[in-house]
DNA sequence: CGAATACTGAACCATACAGTTCAGTATAGG
DNA sequence: CCTATACTGAACTGTATGGTTCAGTATTCG
């Protein structure tokens, strides 16, 4: 049995939407915290405590230069949540006999990137 | 851009370490809130929460019969979680350069479920 | 230097969450 | 009918969450 040690945190951080809208605009580019609470409609000191979390989560990652804390997308990349998910939907998938459908959806995934690849 | 609405409950069902157990525990079978109760070391009242969130979720169905409440994996599958997940590890990955990385990986689980494949 | 900017920390608030106990209700079995 | 079983609901506890204000500190700029 695999530890899975940060789920816990990770699917927390990522159960509030203010949240998972840090991580798509960081997704885009680094950003100040002043710049992600004036986006959010939030006080300086609310937005830090959301990236704090994401922070604690391994999700972000910041560096403060002078007066300014610049944050960006951090060092874990969502694999274990991922294959946690895919682990169920196997499950799932397994106990109503669909596994073709998830199979296809891969297939799809797999094109779809591929489309993009190469830098 | 998407709503994902269920994504808020739903990480949030996630994030708790005996829901999860839950979860796997009815991919392998149904059981009663009693069942659940007993594996978790916990009282009926405190397992009936959890699968009520897990039922607001939509990951869990439960049917009473007679004194019975008798728990199976919902109607929802994940799908949505999924694809956030894998829109950030994409978007992630498009801002380290590493598709090739992601592809690969995806390729890997394509085959990994083929072999399974088949009724 | 002085003022504006950017963050930080403590304290507070209302609400939610994980769990309990306790007192029920409803059903099954003898 | 009686008892044991299985659940349910209300109420309570302690802690966490999402947000605020307010009073700082440190940095930049004129």
């Amino acid at each position: 049995m695999v530890q899975y040690s940060h789920l816990d945190a990770t699917f927390a951080a990522l159960s509030d939407v203010t949240r998972r809208g840090v991580l798509e605009r960081l997704g885009r580019s680094e950003a100040s915290i002043s710049e992600l609470a004036e986006k959010f409609h939030m006080t300086l000191t609310g937005m830090k405590k959301h990236v704090g979390i994401l922070e604690e989560a391994g999700l972000v990652a910041t560096e403060k230069v002078g007066r300014v804390r610049t944050c960006r997308l951090g060092a874990r990349r969502l694999d274990e949540e991922a294959a946690w998910i895919e682990r169920h939907r196997l499950l799932w998938a397994a106990r109503f006999d669909e596994l073709d459908v998830i199979v296809e959806e891969l297939k799809q995934k797999e094109r779809g990137d591929g489309r993009k690849k190469r830098r």
